[in-house]
DNA sequence: TTGAAAGCGCTAACAA
DNA sequence: TTGTTAGCGCTTTCAA
């Protein structure tokens, strides 16, 4: 349908509507248009009249690669996560993009895929775009990606964790505080000897050794651990249960790195035919819109992933209109909600 | 200092790295240093070399945004989903997302949020950044964002459902043959009375008129059906099944229309100590991820929601680059995953 | 193989 | 309040 402009002199338009277009039908100057479209304040009321009818009777929609390459200003916001299926950030991408939406934003998403190559690959393409804010699920580690961002000069927010030394800005709740308080939740309720079902991950590796730290620390027995690598499925999670009732038998608390883990081994317990919580207690970590609704009710470790995608979307905005940030770092906490199974 | 007459005005770069400075540093014409980046077979090894080197020691990342309009190619590629969180359509982002990346395009996301205004503001800011290509997950009902796209004449893949009359191009398959199919499934597996759970959701709603004519037309029973509205929850469907036992206690058999509903289905049916599937058979809709590893494992239609993606990004890629797209019209079918509930 | 010129469509800066 | 002018940073066109 596309027909390919056979003219001999060296037209390149694109073919649609321009804001010249608009301000010829409506008698003014471009920039008149302009102003009426985007600051209809400063245009007098008949200008404004003339400016919206011609905007629709010509169907005309502004070009925003024009208009961000002349203010500098992309409306564009580029948020990166490792995944986007079954993924734990997509509440926070969900609000981030809603936020930023209202406010005549827009939204490139990007994933890491777990790759540190593809993640240089991916920054440097979305440097490519100006976006006027990049939010990062996580903390990026120093490389040619944190050194690249930093020369950019972009607003950036990382998230889902703390450091003191953040790029720009950040929002984040500390991991080692949860298998801390964790342990002590389980131990305080008289479990004796626990397990950690964890997937690969830096993360989950700080909620475990401060879940090993704290146990160790009253004198309890060492805790079994599993690793499950990078496959974070039920599948996984029933492995790692028959791997703890052969091995650890003794076993009566886990604490999962992340839900869909818990599940996989809550259902291994059940073909089992173990009690839960009686027998076993499991915690799960992310709390999944549905782990109240199972069967026991999965326990699980609470962010408000909404929250961070909000208070991400409103800094990021604030920086590209030119307020400044305060604070830098936001704690946004996390909270252990005790359901059934734990 | 200033021997000219006439004063200079401010400068409104943004500051960052141009293509220019890297021409001069390297000693050739910005023209030549384009070329050098994006066709450097055109150019001689040496030029290249000085170029390359002028690229590395500035760390200059072209403006995609000052190309795209240049060049009328944004390389921007926009997906529209009713939803990001626990939707079934993240699969086909997600591979739609790795196949335009590979190719050095991005993605950049919208939620329609199931409201049509929403989705009508949306498809105008999509628009107003001139993306290469648009996917939409579902069919645009005619209406005013329906002109308009077709007036862009950006490429554009509908999906997830058929229709002989798209925008432009579709990806689907034909929900009524979900319907009928998984009714003779359950008639040929010898059950007799059926129940539908369904979401209010158009395309549920013809898998059920299909499912219900089927049933009609082996002179079955009535089929019961519950509706469970906007809420496509686990809850949605335990709170279903326990008004099926209570109004139609003689149903061996249940169709929902997504794998969350059916979850909860057999949630509440092990509550109420129901076998499944001998008293109970359960079919799902969506084939989750973890669907296959639940306790029964849960049956399941699935679509193969990574090939949408692959297809999608092949056809919107084609369409970007100047090649015919033929067939227009892809059916991809679905299956019937028989596993333990069904 | 390289370069000069002329925009792409818009807005910042300045002027009236 | 409206308009003129000059770019934003890149690529297309045309020419050498």
């Amino acid at each position: 349908m596309n027909d390919k402009p056979i003219a001999k002199r060296a037209r390149r338009s694109s073919g649609a509507m321009t804001l010249s277009d608009v301000a010829k039908l409506a008698g003014v100057a471009p920039i008149t248009a302009s102003r009426a479209i985007n600051t209809p304040d400063l245009v007098s009321p008949q200008v404004l009249l003339k400016v919206q009818d011609a905007v629709l009777r010509t169907g005309y929609v502004p070009n925003r690669m024009a208009g961000g390459l002349a203010s500098s200003r992309s409306r564009l916001i580029a948020a990166v996560v490792p995944s986007t299926v079954m993924s734990v950030f997509m509440e926070t991408v969900e609000s981030l993009n809603t936020s930023l939406f209202d406010a005549g934003y827009q939204l490139m998403l990007g994933q890491s895929g777990y790759s540190a190559a593809r993640e240089e690959v991916l920054l440097e393409s979305i440097i490519g775009r100006r976006p006027d804010g990049i939010f990062l699920a996580g903390i990026l580690q120093p490389g040619k990606g944190r050194t690249r961002l930093l020369a950019s000069g972009i607003p950036i927010v990382e998230s889902w964790d703390l450091t003191p030394t953040p790029i720009d800005m950040l929002i984040g709740f500390s991991h080692s505080d949860i298998g801390r308080e964790v342990a002590q939740y389980f131990m305080n309720k008289g479990r004796k000897r626990f397990a950690l079902v964890r997937a690969e991950d830096e993360r989950a590796g700080r909620r475990a050794t401060a879940f090993i730290n704290e146990v160790a620390q009253r004198g309890l027995a060492e805790v079994f651990v599993v690793n499950v690598g990078a496959s974070r499925s039920i599948k996984s999670g029933r492995e790692a249960m028959l791997r703890i009732l052969h091995e650890a038998p003794e076993v009566d608390a886990v604490f999962c790195s992340s839900d869909l883990l818990a599940l996989g081994v809550m259902t291994e317990t059940k073909v089992q035919g173990i009690d839960v919580p009686e027998r076993m207690a499991i915690m799960g970590f992310g709390d999944m819109p549905f782990m109240a609704d199972m069967v026991p009710a999965l326990s699980s470790v609470r962010i408000n992933g909404g929250d961070i995608g909000r208070q991400a979307a409103r800094f990021l905005m604030d920086r590209a209109e030119g307020r400044t940030v305060e604070p830098r770092i936001v704690d946004v906490g996390f909270s252990i909600v005790v359901r059934d199974s734990a």
